[in-house]
Order: structure tokens, then C-alpha cells, then sequence
DNA sequence: GCTATGTCATTC
DNA sequence: AATGACATAGCT
């Protein structure tokens, strides 16, 4: 009998299986997903590996065959499962195996005990300085930039890796050192501090009396317990802001606990608030575990084997918290199911509702995603029947929706008000502060707002192929992040002929002096990266605002998120454009997300709330569906748009993003992999966008590029897109001219 | 011709 | 990632 296994060691040279024979002591015990000690490369050095396959059949010469030294105890069949889930991943999104399996299996930071190495002097220091000498005189440079180094330091000696780095120390150069007795090298091992401990408080809260669903909620619940014994498709829940979905959540959760099964829930970061925790923990006890990013790996070890040995049934948390490995894993909820938090943006690129979904098919477990905005993936697939669908639609307590105006900014500018905040903003603002109510000004600027447009008409400068919005580069051209075409700024709109036309510059900053100018009396709180960047000064912000502390908080997309401010009746929007003209062909939907969600803030008290969007494109649809609050309109404007442009989810689309030191290597690379693809799509079947400068183009030095291959028409059976970046990675790795160019894929479906 | 250093292929 | 084989530049 045969395994293969993974070696424990990352480097894609090494990201493939090697077979090993099975000594028959341990055929009996072995099965795929454990961990075994094995001997690797000429030296039989000692590592461990994964077993992901078990076979009678040799595949490889028998002859050089070594055998399996033993079994990693400890580490259980659950595993295999999730090791198979990696595989899944690996072949999905294209990344290694190992890189897969370190997102899957988190364990293996578990108790491994990290080896340093140490470089250090074995003579005295005057002989060293000799030495030196002599090196001096023989040339030999890099002998003279250790040996400076090293007696530089007061205990003379030098950290291996440190060393490797900064004083380009080879291995070349170090031996004949150690044989002559001059160095030596230790390694000696370290070992981790003890785990944390976790928060108590929230446990010592009692369990509460749940509450009762209503006739709507009840009928959701019926609706998806009954697709659970039938079809078992993903259920989707548009559920409008305050209409209840997390009872609905608990309701499914504590039927699945009866089965004895268990329920992994995600919800983005941003929204794991003290609040959500604590009503899980008042509904269900210490059968809650939470993982949030402050956990450190240890803690998160902790939390994961809790789970493993069924002293936790629900798990809730973050992105990651997917792969908790529960022996029976019965329903996996994705709440906010449209946030692009459970979007990874290292490698492996994975999504994490695609991932639950395979996962969860593994399994022979539940998929339930909730949103008020659902994605507009989720909702074509809702449509075409891949997902099923529910609706929640009734409010808590029938509580009105906030009002919503729209100003144009535009008309702002011909009456002479050059200002960021319209008159009836101000006006409106005036009669809070009046009232001692409080005001949330959003900016939904998302990273860089490189777009350009015309303050007097609307008019936003786009690509005339892609028909998203082109970003301008050194003041003087406007280029497009998906086909690279290019042309000169304008100097005049040439829609209306006003030279009120360039970039768009808003900053927190710039609003929060104004507004303290303008409001001289009132409490400012602004909140943006800057003033965050402690550790908690995100809650210490909100906390405060929330003790009423400040009149008006100012801040970007994370003060919309998830947070409930009673006393807050007027929420001003003060330009969707800078959301609406993201270089993206999902920027329409982003912005009405982000409306939707922004006017939600207010009034979520007992007094009625008032939302004001300003905008230079007031009649565009995103603007208009987030006024009615009405999301199928939304979504039948925009699937539209996608149909005709070819974006997804009416085609799927492939993301190669390029990277590299060198710009005319990466430009030549990337124009080689276009035209092989040129080449592999025979039948025309592909179009071919880019390459292009990615929106960053160059990050620390590093130029950055993109081509997007379409293929129009989807659904599971085409895989011509995985076809063609299986085709690249092989194309990439035979030639030598990519060795310099980190090349990453990304699957948009 | 020797030594220090760089580069490359190999790992079941 | 770590190792041995081989290549090459600069010295004696």
C-alpha cells in the first residue's frame, strides 16, 4: 500500500503529492487526513506531511519508494474532510495545495515549536578581528561583512534569517567558515507563551426568555426547514433592515442543536458587535464560541478544539470561523451575505459563501444567507432557482422607514453654493442640533476616488468599451482599470462645456473642519483610518458617540455598519457619486448597499428618522432604488446592465492580476499571456480585456497589472475559465520569464 | 589551478 | 526549504 502526501514545507516547487510506501504496522491505522513523519530529499531529513490519498497502486519507481515513519497522533478524521475541502479550494480559486491547507486547517500553528537559528562566533574576539584582517586583504567580501556584523554585536552573535537577508550571508560562504572553527551555527528551539484567556463576563449573563417569532418569521422558518428534508438548496432571505432575520437565525439554529448537529454562522467583522454576542449567549449559553480577529492563535486553537471534542455547537465569527472543525456539521448561516468581507483577498482568493456551499454539500449540511441587500450573484441565483428564496418584509413594531431626499448638487453649484454641504443638509442639521438629537454624515468613499466629473452637469468620464468609470493618472490622462484604453483629461465637459470638470477630492478631514466651522457650537467626532488606528479607538469612537458625547459623528463605511444609535434622526450622505464612480462594474451595486444601509441609521429610535443623499447624478438608478427602498428594481436595472456589458453573473469572469519590480517585464509578460490565451481559445469563445494598470498601479515598487478574460454564458458545467487558468499556471511555470512576476488568479461568478 | 560565491535541479 | 552538483569570477 501507497500515500500520498504533502510535504509540510511551502514553496510551490514542492506543492504536489509524493508517494510513499506504508510500513504494515500502520496500514491498519492510516487513513487520509492524517498527519505522518516522514524522510524528505537526499538527506531523509525528518518532516511531516498530509495524507490525501491512499492507494495500492505505485506512481512512482518502487525502487526509490521511502517509508512512512509514523503517525501524528492527535489529529483526528475530521481533518480529512477539510483536507478535502482545501483540495477543493486549490483547485478552485488555483492556489497551492499548501496555501490551501493552511486556510483550512488553522491547527497547525497548534503547538509547533519554532526552531531559530543562530550564528555566533567559536573564537575569541581578537582572533576574530584577525581574522577579519585577513579577509580584508584576500577580497573576500562577504567574509568581512559577517565578521564586521559579528563583532559588532555585544554577545557576537547574529539571528540565521536576519543575516540571510540583510548581509546576503550564502551558505557558500559560511561553511568553510564552521569547518575551519571559526563560527558556528546553533539552532535552539523557542517555545510559545501560554493562551490567553477569554472574556468571562459575557457567560455569567443568564439565559433570557426567547422571543416569539411572528406569522412572517414563522412561515420562513417552515419554509426553509422543509427545502432542508427536499432539495437542500442554498437559502437566501431578503430581509429588510429590522424585520428580524437574527431570530429567524436562532429559530434554525436551536432545531438543528435537537439534531445534534452543529452550526457555524459568519458575519463580517465590522458587525460583531458586544450587542449580536451577547443575544446568542442569552439564547444559547456556553454552547456559543465566538472567533474575532483580536483572538491570538493559541486562543483560536483553543476555541477550534473546543469545537472538535463537541463542548461548543455554534460557532460564530468571521470569514475563517468556516472551517471549525464540528464532527457533524448541520447548517452553515452567512449573514450580510453581501459584504465583500468574506471575499479573500490573499491567496487562496476564495469567496467564503461559495466555499460554505461546497462545504456544506460535503457535509450533507444546511446554507442559509440573509441580507436586506442581497448580492446581486446571490439574488440571480435566488431567481434562477439555483438558491431558494424568502422573504422577510414586515418591520419591528411596523416602524416607518426613514424619509429619504435627494439633493442635487448640481443645482447647488448654479445657485452659487460651492460648499460639500447642500443648504437644506445645513438647514436640517441646525434643527438636530436645536432639538439635541444627533447626525451622521457619511462619506462612502472606498479607497481612491480617482474618477473624474463635471460639478455642473453630472457628467462622469467613462470607458467608451467597459463603461466603468476611468481613473486620471498624473493630471493629465484618464485611463480604464479593465481594458487599458487611455485618452487626455478634458479640459472643458464635453457634455455641457463647463470647466467645472477634474478629480473628485472629499477627505473626512477636509468635512470635519468645515463642519466645526459651520456648526461652531457642536461636538465633532470623526472617524476614519486615521483616528482608529489605536487598538479599539474604533469602539472608544463609537462608544462615545453612542454616551452622546459628540452632536455629529463623520466617517466612512464603518459607521453604517451594524451599529444602532437611537438618538440619531438625520443621516446626510454627502456624495454617493464617490462610491457610484469606483472604477468597478460592481460600483452601482455597492452604492446602493451602502445607501440603503446608511439611511437605516436613522431613526432607530423611537423618533422617526430623515436620510439626505447628495449627488451630482441624482437620476441615477442605484440613487433612486435606495430612495423607495426598493431592491427589485434595483436588481432588475442593474442585471440589465451586467447582461449587456458581459459581467457577471450574466458571464463569468477571470481576474489574472500580474506583479513585478521590473515594468517592461511585466508589461511583456502580461501581453505574452494574453496572446496565449489568443492561442488556446480556438472557438473564440473568450474575450480578452486588459492587460491594464490595476486602480493601485504600483504598490511598494511594485507595478501592477490585470487582464480579465469574460466567457459569456455560466452555470457549473462550463469550466472553461478553471480549463484556461489550469493552462496558464502550467504555461507559467515553464518559462523562465515569469520568474520574476507573481502572477494571481481570481474567479468572478 | 584554487577558492569564494552564485545558480540550478532535486526532493517520493 | 534545504541540500548537493555544477558554473564562473577573481585571486595566487
Amino acid at each position: 500500500m501507497f500515500a500520498d502526501v504533502i510535504v509540510d514545507i511551502s514553496h510551490e516547487k514542492l506543492d504536489r503529492s509524493f508517494q510513499y510506501r506504508i510500513p504494515e504496522h500502520l496500514q491498519p491505522k492510516l487513513q487520509v487526513g492524517m498527519t505522518v513523519w516522514i524522510p524528505f530529499g537526499t538527506a531523509n531529513r525528518k518532516i511531516t506531511g498530509y495524507v490525501i490519498n491512499i492507494t495500492d497502486k505505485a506512481a512512482f519507481d518502487e525502487q526509490k519508494t521511502k517509508d512512512i515513519l509514523g503517525i501524528e497522533t492527535g489529529i483526528e478524521t475530521i481533518e480529512a474532510r477539510l483536507i478535502a475541502l482545501a483540495s477543493w479550494i486549490h483547485q478552485q480559486y488555483g492556489s497551492t495545495m499548501n496555501q490551501a491547507l493552511k486556510t483550512v486547517l488553522p491547527v497547525k500553528a497548534k503547538v509547533k515549536e519554532k526552531q531559530k537559528k543562530t550564528i555566533g562566533l567559536a573564537v575569541s574576539k581578537k582572533q576574530a578581528e584577525e581574522y577579519l584582517k585577513e579577509a580584508q586583504k584576500k577580497h573576500h567580501k562577504g567574509r568581512e561583512r559577517l565578521l564586521t556584523a559579528l563583532l559588532e554585536e555585544k554577545d557576537g552573535r547574529l539571528d540565521y534569517s536576519r543575516a540571510v537577508k540583510e548581509l546576503q550571508v550564502t551558505r557558500a560562504m559560511l561553511s568553510p567558515l564552521v569547518k575551519a572553527g571559526i563560527l558556528r551555527v546553533d539552532t535552539n528551539r523557542i517555545y510559545r507563551g501560554a493562551f490567553g484567556e477569554m472574556t468571562q463576563d459575557l457567560i455569567q449573563s443568564s439565559p433570557q426568555n426567547p422571543q416569539i417569532p411572528n406569522d412572517q418569521q414563522r412561515q420562513v422558518i417552515a419554509g426553509i426547514r422543509q427545502e432542508m428534508s427536499g432539495k437542500g438548496r442554498p437559502c437566501l432571505i431578503r430581509g429588510v433592515t429590522g424585520s428580524g432575520k437574527t431570530l429567524v437565525y436562532m429559530e434554525l439554529i436551536h432545531k438543528v442543536l435537537n439534531d445534534n448537529r452543529q452550526v457555524i454562522m459568519l458575519i463580517p467583522e465590522i458587525a460583531l458587535t458586544y450587542q449580536t454576542v451577547r443575544r446568542f449567549y442569552e439564547y444559547f449559553g456556553d454552547k456559543v464560541s465566538i472567533l474575532h480577529s483580536r483572538l491570538s492563535q493559541g486562543e483560536r486553537y483553543d476555541q477550534m478544539e473546543q469545537a472538535r471534542q463537541g463542548r461548543v455547537q455554534v460557532m460564530i465569527g468571521p470569514r475563517s470561523a468556516l472551517f471549525t472543525p464540528f464532527p457533524n456539521l448541520g447548517m452553515i448561516i452567512i449573514d450580510e451575505e453581501h459584504e465583500n468581507s468574506y471575499k479573500s483577498e490573499t491567496m487562496p482568493r476564495y469567496h467564503a459563501r461559495e466555499v460554505a456551499i461546497q462545504r456544506a454539500k460535503m457535509e450533507h449540511a444546511q446554507v442559509v444567507l440573509g441580507s436586506a441587500t442581497p448580492s446581486v450573484d446571490s439574488f440571480y441565483k435566488a431567481k434562477t432557482g439555483a438558491y431558494a428564496l424568502f422573504h422577510l418584509s414586515q418591520r419591528f413594531g411596523d416602524r416607518p422607514l426613514p424619509k429619504v431626499e435627494v439633493i442635487d448638487l448640481r443645482q447647488e453649484l448654479r445657485d452659487g453654493n460651492r460648499s460639500m454641504i447642500s443648504r437644506k443638509l445645513e438647514e436640517a442639521i441646525y434643527q438636530r442640533l436645536a432639538r439635541k438629537e444627533q447626525v451622521m454624515l457619511f462619506l462612502n468613499r472606498r479607497g481612491y476616488a480617482g474618477f473624474v466629473s463635471c460639478r455642473s452637469c453630472g457628467f462622469v468620464a467613462k470607458c467608451p468599451h467597459c463603461d466603468v468609470s476611468m481613473s486620471l493618472h498624473n493630471h493629465s490622462r484618464l485611463v480604464c482599470h479593465y481594458c487599458g484604453y487611455g485618452q487626455p483629461a478634458y479640459e472643458k465637459c464635453p457634455a455641457c462645456g463647463s470647466p467645472f470638470i477634474g478629480g473628485f477630492k472629499a477627505g473626512t478631514q477636509q468635512i470635519e473642519k468645515m463642519v466645526q466651522k459651520m456648526f461652531p457650537q457642536s461636538r465633532v467626532l470623526r472617524m476614519d483610518f486615521d483616528t482608529t488606528r489605536q487598538k479599539e479607538g474604533h469602539t472608544q469612537i463609537l462608544e462615545a458617540f453612542a454616551r452622546k458625547e459628540a452632536d455629529i459623528l463623520i466617517g466612512t463605511q464603518m459607521i453604517v455598519k451594524g451599529h444602532d444609535f437611537p438618538d440619531v434622526t438625520l443621516v446626510g450622505v454627502l456624495a454617493a457619486d464617490l462610491s457610484l464612480n469606483d472604477s468597478d462594474y460592481r460600483s452601482g451595486e455597492r452604492t446602493f448597499q451602502l445607501l440603503t444601509q446608511a439611511v437605516g441609521r436613522a431613526g432607530r429610535g423611537a423618533m422617526p428618522g430623515e436620510a439626505y443623499i447628495q449627488t451630482y447624478q441624482p437620476e441615477h438608478y442605484s440613487i433612486q432604488s435606495s430612495v423607495t427602498q426598493d431592491y427589485e428594481a434595483f436588481y432588475e436595472e442593474e442585471i440589465t446592465y451586467r447582461s449587456l456589458m458581459g459581467y457577471p453573473p450574466k458571464a463569468e469572469m477571470l481576474a489574472i492580476f500580474g506583479g513585478s519590480l521590473d515594468e517592461e517585464l511585466l508589461d511583456k509578460g502580461m501581453n505574452y499571456l494574453k496572446e496565449f490565451i489568443l492561442m488556446l481559445d480556438k472557438k473564440r469563445q473568450l474575450q480578452i480585456v486588459g492587460p491594464a494598470p490595476e486602480v493601485v498601479g504600483k504598490v511598494q515598487d511594485i507595478y501592477r497589472r490585470v487582464i480579465y478574460v469574460k466567457y459569456r454564458g455560466t452555470g457549473a458545467k462550463s469550466r472553461i475559465l478553471t480549463a484556461v487558468k489550469d493552462r496558464l499556471e502550467h504555461y507559467i511555470e515553464i518559462n523562465s520569464g515569469f520568474r520574476n512576476i507573481a502572477i494571481q488568479f481570481d474567479f468572478h461568478v
